[in-house]
DNA sequence: GCTCTTGTTGCAATCGCGTGCAGGCGCAGG
DNA sequence: CCTGCGCCTGCACGCGATTGCAACAAGAGC
């Protein structure tokens, strides 16, 4: 093992003729050097192949540079989407992401806040679970700046964003009625995040308001596995829906393929489906899926915004968007 | 904005009436302390929220604790899928993963190499893209470790991490021929990278070796939407191919789906498919394709393992690993 | 009682960088 | 020629931690 350390500013400072302050401001925008010096240092930094020390910065700085994005379920759809927008926004504004994966035992979501703490992370944008009070107000009284993402939760300080779902409920519904469905049936996952919970009240209120009753059924995750058993639940009643909502695309594809291949139910013949989400697999045409598009780019942009620009002191904390209705063929009559 | 600061070592020191070295060796494993001095130790550190600044601790052991992971496409499933499995990994041995996206602008891999590098990163790993050999001289020089995730490279001192991908073509060659698949085809990218090309090759060849020659389409991205437009080539053709090798799952699913849906060709009655890398969705009872899994899990714990453990000098660079044959029902006669 | 060993602890140097402050230089104005 | 001004530049300190070294205390062994 060689062992050659990296190259610091002196190195640079020394091969140059010029005082280590002098490297210092050629990397530190705004800062006041001649062109002659500049030009010196940045030849000997590009011969000597030098790098600022992000870290000797950020402790210098008490800014790093580093945004943590605490995330679960990073293989599925939506979710890795949204990371993927959410990186490139960071990368554009300067930032750096550090991601931490939750995805393993509960409680973690405090444990990763810790992490980001560790290493002086700027911000952290929280897209799993609820991290606890007391974490929270850690982050803040240290400057910390912090984002939920479809996580409602009522304590100020962190920006919330979140979505229209209790709406979406009620368009899904009269679309239903209008395709002439009498059967109404919501499919849900326990996990009983506030979003799914939203929906799920949405749909039934809104049915309700049309003179409808709806069977709730709720099994398991959100991903398509538990589609087909909460398929296999609802479609062997007696009285067997002709419209269902699934609270995700993931296990509106699950109902799906069980309802046509293991019941022999034709989609949207026999049954109309809803999803929620428009994962890249709803535009398939073996799924066609009818559903709302999760509006990605804006939720990342509104959050990179609001963690790059110092919002004013009292500005709102909370962000609602909106889920607009995708069409497609899996409600009879677009 | 209040700015109260973070909480320093000495703050706890002068707190917990010991020294400033004292609280530092309370927070590094298998340092020399006092049961008595370490619990006063941590009691003033839990009482004023005191965490370690993982820059300054960085900055002194010339060891971050950060591993770069560079990706393109991380909303593709198999891509998250990789990450997911990473990160964890990563998590369990103490490091913890800073997230580069290259998915715009060609040549950012060594974009996202010099942030690796200004950040003090322990190590790489690159799942995306080919770097430069200046730069993986300039990082290796470094000291820092590098991992790269099925791109074929020559040059010594990373770790590459490959699939068997020509012996696969062989295995898939012969189960066509089995199922009694006299035209054969090959629908691939055109973003030729040796893996994928690799499959390319080995397909034809298997199938020269079986007396029959294999059309070979190119197009696009290696995504769904790239299946289509193939299928749509390949199947308006006089001598319509009765068996497709997909060089990824995503293709498969767009072939399968335009071959259905367009052509109302019977898969696997008139025409089978195989794809590669056993994505979630290959298992949904709309696709059941057969295909090659990315052995994922082992894929990452190689990489982590190799990066924990100072590996001997002299170890082999270069591990080709397995990808085992995920039988399902898009071949005739399992 | 003396010495040696073992285990803790504090001092101070160090890591690589940012930045306030003061001094040096060149130039215009009087 | 002197003064004042503005632009660069270097010095030196500080950021928050780790760690070698030496001092020190306690206990064991003679």
């Amino acid at each position: 093992m060689s062992e050659k350390v990296f190259v610091s500013a002196q190195e640079v400072a020394d091969r140059a003729g010029v005082s280590r302050s002098a490297v210092s401001r050629t990397f530190t925008p705004g800062a006041s050097v001649s062109a002659q010096t500049r030009r010196r240092v940045l030849e000997a930094a590009e011969a000597l192949g030098y790098h600022v020390n992000e870290l000797a910065r950020g402790l210098m700085r008490n800014e790093s540079g580093i945004v943590c994005l605490i995330v679960s379920d990073v293989a599925t759809p939506y979710r890795s989407a949204l990371l993927r927008e959410v990186t490139l926004l960071l990368q554009n504004s300067g930032k750096v992401a550090m991601l931490i994966n939750t995805d393993r035992s509960d409680g973690s979501v405090d444990h990763a806040l810790r992490q980001a703490i560790r290493y002086r992370a700027d911000a952290s944008i929280i897209l799993s679970g609820m991290p606890d009070k007391s974490i929270v107000q850690l982050c803040l009284r240290n400057g910390q700046r912090l984002v939920l993402i479809n996580r409602d939760d009522e304590q100020p300080g962190p920006l919330r964003i979140n979505l229209d779902d209790d709406e979406a409920g009620g368009r899904v519904a009269t679309a239903f009625v209008r395709a002439g469905c009498r059967t109404l049936a919501f499919a849900n996952s326990e996990v009983g995040t506030p979003s799914l919970m939203a929906r799920e009240r949405g749909f039934v209120a809104a049915a309700a308001a049309l003179g409808m009753e709806v069977s709730v059924e709720r099994h398991g995750w959100t991903g398509y596995e538990a589609g087909k058993v909460l398929a296999q639940r609802m479609l062997t009643r007696t009285e067997r829906p002709d419209a269902v909502f699934c609270a995700t695309d993931l296990l509106a594809c699950g109902f799906m393929d069980a309802a046509r291949h293991q019941f022999s139910i034709s989609v949207p013949g026999q049954l109309c489906i809803a999803g929620f989400d428009d994962i890249e697999q709803a535009a398939w045409s073996s799924y066609d899926l009818t559903t709302f598009a999760q509006p990605i780019s804006a939720i990342a942009a509104r959050a990179v915004e609001w963690l790059s620009h110092p919002q004013p002191e009292n500005s709102e904390q909370s962000i609602r968007l909106h889920a607009e209705l995708v069409w497609r063929g899996s409600i009879r009559g677009g």
